[in-house]
DNA sequence: GAGTGGATTTCGCAT
DNA sequence: ATGCGAAGTCCACTC
């Protein structure tokens, strides 16, 4: 941690925020503030008292005492492009900021000033264009911080872990299913699973991670519907999910679609026990 | 602003943190924590320095040094419940803390130990189920803070605001141009704004907030197509939007329609500028 | 309480 | 760069 001022003069707190913008670092501020906001939208919010943070990335946040979302914000600049390495050909793809990178990232402009007692911040962005201006005119607190944070981050049980799980244990969706590919595309987008069941008939099985409700027993009917019009075969659909919105079941049985109830923390726990492929892995030689 | 603690020792933070939580004030805390997630879906997230905000409704924010989104949270309560007064059948809807309520929200449960040296905190949700668990072993501040926040905030030119500026000043389309209804009802939707031009042709008008796609384009297309075969009198086709995507100029010229450039911020400044009606007032008795 | 649609959505991946 | 789809989406509104 680097440095932390408790009800400083504006001088002193602009000498902290501009430091540690400088060095990247992530500044927070506790103050009086107004905000404008310009760009996809418009916006203009009275004064008040609020938290700003802005993060070694320059994505920038102002928040309110209640709610999850920021009042206003920029989000930092996409922070996913390409080097050319200037010694050979070798192309790099870098995700945000590593710390010994010390150029101004293309995206996004912060800058600060002083006049009059007022503290201004401005976040410039250039695609989209669009400005955040923050003027302050108490500071209550302003921290400059180098958070030194490599913990690994997992989150279990998304529709893609859903997808694995099921190539993984095809069982899941009933025995004798046998995957043939994933996310095969057909006309309206993209099948999640498709495969034979026991009987050699297809099988298009659509996955939901959260409640199924009406949309995806219609998606799977333009899926079923897709695939019906290029084989000369019987093709069920499946719907896969946790649980199922009241009457989308009788929907899903008018359709002929059969349901089958599939817990995403199951299929993380799943994950977990068994060795698991990358999608691509389980169809190395397969459409 | 209440309290502000640099590199306190956990008894004298968890302090702090205990009474700003109690009452319902802002809880900022940076420091090296572990956090979990178990409810709508599973969360690791291995040891690092970090940002933790709770707000004063329970709103629960863990950010790294990076990116927009918080890395983990908990929204607040759903603030907006009902509650029948006692002394009568009044109903009255809350939206969130008044600062003079001090009974617990229905939804959200924040609660703090210290073990060993570590500070945890947990914040349990009932609907839909779900927890966060924070784990500190090292705090580098803490701040309680009481924000006085009544600034009111303002988001210009929603496509709402963009239709109500077209029906208080409908030469921003053409000169000449009367609108008859909004949301007027057609077989595959609504349409924006209807009306008629100088020369008694019927004009339907699509409204884009954001630069029009081809996808405006064509569901003017519907509307036009809808209610040509409604009517025994010429339709004209207007997109109105802030700008037109590349090549959909072309899409629209070839359907036969025109284009109005509309700017967002134009029609935000026209409401301010302008007394502004609700939009069902413009036709308080036609269709 | 559940369902529907919008967002200054953000974020990630593919083309 | 653009476009598409998912998200622990959140949030406001309607039924």
């Amino acid at each position: 941690m680097t440095g932390v001022l408790v009800e400083p003069n504006m001088d002193k707190a602009t000498e902290l925020i501009k430091e540690g913008l400088r060095k990247h670092e992530v500044v927070l501020i506790v103050g009086n503030c107004c905000v404008e906001y310009l760009g996809r939208a418009s916006s203009d919010l009275g004064p008040g008292e609020r938290i700003v943070l802005i993060k070694a990335d320059g994505a920038l946040l102002v928040h309110r005492s209640t709610g999850y979302e920021p009042v206003n914000w920029m989000p930092g600049p996409d922070t996913t492009y390409y080097v050319r390495k200037l010694s050979g050909e070798e192309v790099k793809k870098i995700n945000g900021f590593n710390g010994s990178v010390n150029w101004q990232p293309p995206g996004c402009e912060l800058s600060t000033r002083v006049a009059d007692g007022v503290l201004e911040i401005r976040a410039v962005r250039r695609q989209p264009k669009e400005e955040v201006h923050i003027c302050f005119d108490r500071v209550y607190l302003a921290a400059a911080l180098s958070l030194a944070d490599t913990g690994e981050f997992s989150l279990y049980a998304s529709e893609e872990d859903m997808q694995r799980a099921i190539l993984a244990r095809p069982q899941l969706i009933e025995e004798g299913f046998k995957p043939i590919s994933y996310e095969k595309r057909v006309k309206p987008g993209f099948v999640d699973v498709y495969g034979t069941d026991g009987k050699g008939r297809f099988v298009v099985v659509e996955i939901k991670r959260k409640t199924a409700g009406r949309e995806a027993a219609l998606q799977l009917a333009k899926y079923v519907e897709a695939i019906r019009g290029t084989v000369n075969r019987e093709v069920r659909g499946v719907l896969a999910a946790p649980n199922i919105a009241k009457g989308v079941q009788r929907l899903l049985a008018s359709l002929g679609f059969d349901y089958k109830a599939l817990d995403p923390r199951k299929c993380a726990e799943i994950l977990q026990r068994t060795k698991t492929k990358k999608l691509a892995e389980y169809f190395s030689k397969s459409e």
